[in-house]
DNA sequence: GTCCAGGTAG
DNA sequence: CTACCTGGAC
């Protein structure tokens, strides 16, 4: 018995066989599905329509296109105007040029037909890692598990891996490998597919009728909707600010209090720019540097996320004797005022990476 | 209405 | 890392 994640239940041997057994019962009917063998050209097709594409929306798509162009040498002698006016509607028009370009180099190359090996499917423009694991292991029977987001979910769950914790992807990777040495490769990964979808769905996962529940470490543990989660950072706009960091000799911080704006109004801040969409020519800071004095720049920043941005602040810095005007507030009493965490943030990390 | 996921290419 | 597009979530 292998063991991940001090998940002791993990039975690599045990699990695929009754992911096929569910599987010979639940399958889902596709129209790229045959019972006896599958063509690698409409695995290969619908394997593409499916990136970032639903089932429903890809199913009348792929029978009017497999239609029309029955096999490899018929698509590769249409045009790519008529193969974008297939695709109209699914999204993400690259795909369509790059199955034209494929289909070329198919038809030039191999005779037509779609090589059998991952590496030679790699070459083959719009398919990468995941689309030739899923073309190789469901059209020829190679023993691989590609990972999509379906599968992820599945594996990351069954093990108790967050997208938060380092090397997730790496992580999941070596439990998909755990499952190469299956004797059906092509219905494993679709056992995978479907059982993300229908099972181990995103939302509400159907846990209560789940066959593999008792190796699930996140059913165990009762945390099931909470994996894989979200990864920290996303791919967010990027905003940037430079921030002043003044602090005096009694170890006061110039603070002042947000006024007309929208969010965060009533709290107090450390002064700043306005969030900018490029960073801060630190020429043109002149009306915003809140007093008058020498900035030392360290090269500080902080990334902090906030309400649909990441932001990037830049920290100029002084130090100075003690001065009337402004909001000082001392370092100690920073507990009892209105002084959102990001600025905290920029506080702690400021005051550990001053030299 | 707005937000955002998701494989591949670049 | 971002752009690509759409539809599903909220």
């Amino acid at each position: 018995m292998l063991v991940i994640n001090n998940n002791t239940e993990l039975d690599i041997e045990k699990m695929s066989q009754v992911l096929m057994k569910w599987y010979d019962v639940n399958a889902r009917i596709l129209p790229w599905r045959n019972k006896s063998k599958n063509s690698p050209y409409h695995i290969w097709i619908s394997e593409i329509m499916l990136q970032q594409t639903t089932v429903k929306a890809v199913i009348p798509k792929f029978k009017s296109f497999i239609k029309r162009w029955p096999d490899i040498k018929k698509l590769s002698l249409a045009s790519i105007d008529e193969i974008l006016h297939e695709w109209q509607g699914l999204g993400y028009y690259t795909r369509a040029h790059n199955i034209f370009r494929s289909a070329l180099i198919i038809s030039k190359n191999y005779n037509g037909r779609l090589p059998k090996n991952i590496d030679s499917l790699k070459e083959l423009p719009g398919i990468g890692d995941y689309t030739a694991g899923a073309v190789a292991s469901i059209a020829f029977s190679i023993p691989v598990l590609p990972v999509d987001v379906n599968i992820e979910r599945v594996l990351a769950r069954i093990n108790g891996l967050f997208k938060n914790e380092k090397n997730f992807k790496s992580k999941v990777n070596n439990v998909a490998k755990l499952f190469y040495e299956s004797k059906r490769p092509g219905d494993l990964t679709q056992a995978f597919m479907d059982f993300g979808a229908i099972i181990c769905k995103p939302n509400n996962p159907l846990c209560e009728i789940c066959p593999l529940s008792k190796f699930c470490l996140s059913f165990r543990k009762k945390i099931v909707g909470k994996v894989p989660g979200k990864k920290y950072l996303k791919s967010r706009k990027k905003r940037y600010g430079v921030v002043f960091f003044v602090i005096n000799n009694k170890n006061q911080i110039l603070f002042r209090k947000r006024k007309n704006s929208k969010i965060l109004r009533g709290m107090m801040e450390l002064p700043m720019t306005p969030l900018s969409k490029h960073k801060w020519n630190l020429n043109s800071l002149d009306q915003y540097y809140p007093i008058k004095c020498e900035w030392e720049d360290n090269n500080i920043f902080v990334k902090a996320p906030i309400s649909g941005f990441q932001l990037e602040i830049k920290i100029l810095f002084s130090r100075m004797g003690i001065q009337e005007n402004g909001e000082w507030v001392a370092l100690d009493n920073i507990g009892s005022y209105a002084i959102p965490s990001i600025f905290k943030k920029i506080i702690n990390k400021v005051l550990k990476e001053l030299p």
